[in-house]
DNA sequence: CTGCATCCTTGAGGATACTG
DNA sequence: CAGTATCCTCAAGGATGCAG
């Protein structure tokens, strides 16, 4: 369970539901690699956990928001800073590998 | 690769390892529901990217510590703060998840 | 456009047994 | 004690097709 908010389209998700309330489409544009499937059972267990709210506009072609709530957005503080680690990071963790690749190396 | 950051057995490590050097053991008892494998290959990772130290002790038996190096201590700020979020929070996602779930059951 | 249903593949991860 | 190796299962997740 703590698997759900810690997985990584939950994360990606709600990092993009940061900057406001986001189209299906615009989400799955924005979250790479991401497929349709994913991008749905994601969203649906973030509803389900009461982080996101979802609003269907009955019109044609259909149209559906996803805005965090308020528990979705203090979630976000932490996620958020979490993915700015790993960005800052990034570099450190890639060198890291490299070295530790090359240690191993000695076969 | 953000995954193996923010995956289950990673944070947990991390948690576990946060007050402190521990025994390859101290590991897997402190960590509920880990099986050896996966904390052998969680560990791995963790070193791989210069998470934590691993430290052999040539003794009969052998005797192996784990330790954050300054880049794991680092990590382990946001990821305590989302596991406390988590904590904090537990109750909250409960009762959003039964509201859910009972909503669901108009079949 | 926003989904749900189905099929199928892949890999995460548990159980078990063996070694230094 | 601290692994490594092997086997096996199960569920995450991609691809595709259909529907409102």
């Amino acid at each position: 369970m703590l698997a759900k908010i810690g997985d990584k389209w939950s994360i990606l998700t709600i990092m993009m539901l940061s900057d406001g309330t986001k189209r299906f489409s615009e989400l799955q544009r924005g979250i790479d690699g991401v497929s349709q499937r994913m991008l749905t059972l994601t969203l649906r267990g973030l509803e389900r956990d009461g982080l996101v709210t979802r609003e269907v506009f009955p019109t044609i072609p259909p149209r559906v928001e996803y805005t965090l709530t308020p528990l979705g957005r203090s979630l976000q503080v932490p996620v958020i800073a979490l993915g700015q680690w790993v960005t800052a990071n990034l570099p450190e963790l890639e060198a890291a590998r490299r070295r530790f690749d090359a240690a191993a190396e000695e076969a």
